[in-house]
DNA sequence: ATGAAAGCGCTAACAG
DNA sequence: CTGTTAGCGCTTTCAT
């Protein structure tokens, strides 16, 4: 182990001044500086993380609080969560992964150890019990994903419920009077994630402004229980033209099986998804969507962590703007 | 922050006994451990970390190396890197999260940080560059993959190799003479990722072994790669009536599309898959498949980390045997 | 079975 | 612009 000692030693300086050199915290001399990055290259070293954490109070990391069996949206949390840990190293920081199973002790642990100086949740539900150890420990944190309370917190996420309106506003100007939401499972709902429940509301909202028929049914991302779900749909309402698809794992059944049914994509039916842009492209036909910005939403809970590390402790609700992409699934609605 | 100091005074012993309780490094009376545990509660005490690592010289972390861009198989790196985050923590490890990007740099950085005791790899290459750091270094290293030269090194993996000579076998058994193996893009054997050519060096043994005819082909993720692989294939070969599939993303349109050239499976034509048990479930039929192992690479990467810093520095080869399935995608060969 | 005390490598006053 | 030094909180000899 090379230590800041045998670097100033070789570079014939004080061990403070390479710190100080290091952490560019006070001035110093074109020639000093040039001595000391010398020494340190050619020893190759590397400031002992956990003398620097004890030393400064600082640990340089971040911990990632990630779900740990997530049924769904698999690609979005990992598309997360390589943005956080790439975007962390733009300042110097590490990321430490947790899985979402440690829950309130994990929370208390980290807080406690100083393993980590803040925290970046996701997954959040409802009524998570994860928020108020948060706020007990005044732990630095972001959460993606919103909570029913967000005073005094730091949120990021998309704007599910402008999200859902904006998909209807997409079939509404194409024409179409009858439409369905095809929305996570059941589970989803249940367990009280905010996503699904926004969603359906500025579905509703956006429908009700169009004076659209519409309706919601919550989807399995099996085969079986897509295919369930639109048959009920075609027999209920068989004048249903437009869908929109929340649930990404029911985006490749529901294709297949409105083929099935005789519909054509999109001539005869539109479909609009909400999923990663990766699944929408990788479809067949390629998917008119409303991406899930998951690496935007990484990178900013790292930059707003970063911002409470530097003091700004005020809460703040980032919810990004839907971006709707019209792609080759959605077309005027058929004459009647 | 309350500290060992804190603790040691409010349990009414010295801060070295605590140290010892936690550590059970040496015997503590009943009466003793029990005050010090009570104090620990009460307090809500969490060693910290730094000062931890600092003086023990252990920071109790794994890092754990990630690829960035995983256009395939993203569940399969998810699985492993849960699996991985939760088996850590039986051994009171945390996890590090890198991505591939940081390349040597970041092994040396990891290295000669002490932020952590041991590196696990995912993605490996044949030729991998990160490799000969490790060996530089003397890093304790997990990786799982193989890379050509293993000398000296801790490996864990999937037998790709008996896994392709498994689904031969098994078509073989049924009947089939004529078979495909639908393998990864182009891209995956070029960059000498080992276990496409593994597989592939299996698949043609089997062949061999049991006298059938075969024609490998690479395929994109996409609809249209798969649409494409698969009518050359139809049309060269039209008595095929046996696939095996490697890329995942290939699965679902492959499906798709032999449903649309009239073939059904597993009447006409068989389909065994290599992909998460997740995969072959929710595919419609489900498929005939060997799993990928993912939770258990994970967990035996953390195993064999903790083997070394426990002092067990041979290297040490761990290929787990192919698993495979039988579900609804396979069945006799038609008879001709 | 327990305590006292010497560091671990670094940062950040304090001093010049 | 640079050096000296006192800790940061913990582990681990050494001592009893």
């Amino acid at each position: 182990m090379v230590t800041i000692a045998e670097v100033a030693r070789r570079a014939g300086v004080s061990p403070s001044t390479v710190s100080y050199v290091l952490s560019r915290k006070r001035s110093i001399s074109e020639d000093t500086r040039r001595k000391v990055e010398a020494a340190i290259a050619a020893l190759g070293y590397h400031p002992h993380a956990g003398a620097r954490a004890l030393a400064s109070n600082r640990s340089n990391v971040l911990a990632l609080m990630v779900p740990l069996r997530s049924d769904m949206y698999v690609p979005v949390i990992m598309e997360i969560a390589m943005a956080v840990a790439t975007e962390a190293r733009e300042f110097e920081q590490d990321v430490l992964l947790l899985t979402k199973d440690e829950g309130t002790g994990g929370v208390r642990r980290i807080a406690g150890s100083g393993v980590a100086d803040a925290m970046i949740l996701m997954d959040v539900e409802l009524d998570d019990d994860r928020v108020p150890v948060l706020r007990e420990t005044g732990t630095p944190s972001v959460l993606i994903g919103l909570p029913a309370d967000t005073a005094g917190l730091t949120c990021v996420d998309l704007d599910f419920e402008a999200t859902g309106a904006v998909c209807v506003d997409h079939l509404a100007d194409l024409g179409h009077r009858d439409i369905a939401l095809i929305g996570e499972s059941e589970a989803v709902y249940r367990r009280h994630t905010g996503f699904a429940a926004r969603t359906l509301t500025g579905f509703q909202r956006g429908v009700a402004e169009r004076g659209l028929r519409a309706v919601h049914r919550p989807c399995e991302g099996t085969y079986e229980s897509a295919a369930g779900v639109l048959a009920r749909i075609l027999e209920e309402r068989p004048t249903t033209t437009g869908f929109v698809v929340q649930n990404e794992a029911a985006i490749a059944p529901l294709l297949s099986l409105l083929r099935l049914a005789g519909r054509v994509v999109p001539e005869d039916t539109s479909v609009v998804a909400i999923c990663p842009d990766q699944v929408a492209l990788q479809s067949s036909p390629r998917l008119t969507s409303v991406s899930i910005p998951a690496e935007e939403m990484g990178r900013r809970a790292v930059r707003q962590a970063m911002a409470q590390l530097e003091g700004n402790r005020r809460s703040s609700l980032t919810l990004l703007p839907p971006r709707l992409t019209v792609r080759e699934s959605s077309a005027a609605a058929p004459a009647v």
